[in-house]
DNA sequence: TCAAAAACGATCATAAACGATCAAAACCAA
DNA sequence: TTGGTTTTGATCGTTTATGATCGTTTTTGA
C-alpha cells in the first residue's frame, strides 16, 4: 500500500482554508483546490460550511472573508451569522405590517434586515433607536422618528433613561424587537442594562410586541434582563428551533411563527 | 515567464472600482472599463450594484462617489472653495471648547467639520440632532447623546417638537450652530420651519450660543426664522466678511471672531 | 430646435462555476 | 477482518457572470 502524505482531517483543512481566505481577504475555488490539494467538490462543501458559520461569504468563483475590508460590516460578526435565516425571519415579519402602521424597530441584525425591506413603504411611520436602521431609511422610505438618547457604540443604538421621554410621546402599533438571549425561565436578556431598559420601555408602549430571534438565541441567557416571555405577543424564528422549545413557548402564550 | 493575469472575483473588482471612484470623486465608464479590463456591460452592472449599496450615484457617462463626504458640495465650486474657510472656522471654534464641556452640534457642513475635530476628545459630552455628526463620532470619541425627533432627510437631522423633550433634560455649556441666512434685520433664518424650531429651542437651553457661518451667509435670508441676532453670543466667520457687516454685528452685541 | 454622437438598457450566446447525485474511498466500531 | 457510516471526488445537467449586439435614450453642439 502506498502511503500518501496524510490528508488533513476536515476541521484542520477548514481552518487552513479559513486562514487563507482571511489573509487574502478573498480566494478563488481553483486556488483553494490546489493549495489544499483536494477536489473542487470538497472545496465547495467546506466553503458552504464556513459560510454557515458566518466566517466567509461565498461568491461566484470563490469566497470573501467576513473579516476583510471587502465585507461591509467587519466589526459585527453577528450580523452575518445565520444571515439566511435572518432574512427569512425579516420577510415573515414584513407580512405582519399593515398599511399606515406605526412601528418600532430596535437594534440587532435581524431587525436591521427588516428595515431594509421597508425602504419602499412610504405609508409607514418608523420609530427606532437604531442608527443603522435609520441609515437604511435615511434616503427614502417611511417617515422616520428617532428616539434620541445616549449612543451605545457597540450596538449603534440610542439607549438609557433619555429614550423614555420621546417614547412616551408616540403611539406604536407594532414593535419589532431583537434579543441576545431567549429563555423559558429567564425570559428576554441582553448584554447592556441601558439597552435592556429601553427595550422594556418599548414593550410597555407598543400594542403588539413581535420578537425576531433565530434559533441560536433559544436557550441563551445574557447579562441584563429585559422582560418576561409574557411581554412578547409573537415570536418569529426559523425552522431550526427545537420543536420542544417551540411547544414550551406556545404553552406560555406566545404565537410562534417559523420562517 | 508567462504571467496569466487572472480575473478578479466580482467583489474585489467592485472594491477596486469603488476606490477608484472615491479617490477621484467621479469616474467615466470608459475609464473604469480600461482600468479594470472588463467590458462596459460589466462596468455598468457593477455600478448598478454599487449604486444599490448606496456607495455611488450613477450619472450619464459614469458615476460619482457618495463616500466623499459633503458629496453634493464637491461639485459646487463656491461651496468647495468655502470648504477651506469652513475648516478654519471649525478650528477656531474648537479652541473655545474646554475640558469636560457639554456641547451641542447642529446640522450643517461647517459644524460637521467641527465634529471631525472632536474624535479624540473623550472628555466631552456631545449632544446633537445631526446624524452625520453622530456618524463622525460613532466609532470613538466623546460621549454622544442624540436629541431624537423626526428625521429630516435633506439635512439628515432630527427636528420638530419631539426634540424638545430631550433637550429639556440636558445641560449645554456651548451650542455650535450653523445657519442658512444671517441678516442684521431678520436675524438667523433657515429653510425648514421644523429645523428652525429645534434651533431656537437649543439656543434657549444653551448657556452660550456660538454661530459658525462663513462670509457667504452674511446678508442672506432664508425661509424660516430661527431667532434674533441677540440670541447669538459669538459669531465665528472668515476674513471675507465685509468689515461693515462685522462692525454692525459687533454693535448688536455679538463677539465676532474671524478665522 | 434638430441631428449626430455617445451612452444606455435589454437581450442573447458562451464559458465558467455551481449544485445534485452517486460510486469509490476512508474511516470506525465491533 | 466485517458491516455500516462518513467523506471524498467524478459526472452531468443547471445556473450565473460576462461580453457582444442592437435598438433606444440622453447629451451635445451646431
Amino acid at each position: 500500500m502506498i502511503l500518501e502524505a496524510r490528508a488533513d482531517l476536515a476541521p484542520e483543512r477548514r481552518e487552513r482554508m479559513r486562514n487563507l481566505i482571511r489573509k487574502a481577504g478573498v480566494a478563488r475555488v481553483e486556488d483553494l483546490k490546489s493549495d489544499l490539494k483536494v477536489s473542487v467538490a470538497t472545496v465547495r462543501r467546506d466553503l458552504e460550511a464556513l459560510e454557515e458559520e458566518g466566517r466567509i461569504r461565498r461568491v461566484h468563483g470563490g469566497a470573501v472573508s467576513m473579516e476583510s475590508r471587502l465585507e461591509e460590516e467587519v466589526f459585527d460578526d453577528k450580523a452575518n451569522l445565520a444571515l439566511k435565516e435572518k432574512r427569512l425571519i425579516a420577510e415573515e415579519a414584513f407580512k405582519l405590517i399593515g398599511t399606515g402602521d406605526s412601528i418600532y424597530l430596535d437594534g440587532g441584525s435581524t431587525v436591521l434586515e427588516l428595515a431594509r425591506l421597508l425602504a419602499g413603504r412610504t405609508d409607514l411611520t418608523v420609530v427606532t433607536n437604531s442608527l443603522r436602521a435609520a441609515a437604511e431609511l435615511a434616503e427614502s422610505g417611511p417617515r422616520v422618528i428617532l428616539t434620541g438618547g445616549e449612543l451605545r457604540r457597540l450596538s449603534q443604538t440610542m439607549v438609557g433613561p433619555l429614550t423614555r421621554v420621546i417614547l412616551g410621546q408616540v403611539r406604536l402599533d407594532k414593535a419589532f424587537m431583537g434579543t441576545m438571549g431567549l429563555s423559558i425561565d429567564d425570559g428576554l436578556t441582553t448584554t447592556d442594562p441601558n439597552e435592556a431598559f429601553t427595550k422594556s420601555l418599548v414593550q410597555e408602549h407598543a400594542r403588539q410586541v413581535i420578537l425576531l430571534a433565530d434559533a441560536r438565541k433559544a436557550g441563551k441567557i445574557s447579562f441584563a434582563r429585559v422582560s418576561d416571555l409574557e411581554s412578547v405577543d409573537i415570536l418569529i424564528s426559523d425552522k431550526k428551533i427545537p420543536a420542544k422549545t417551540a411547544r414550551a413557548l406556545r404553552k406560555r402564550g406566545l404565537k410562534v411563527r417559523l420562517a
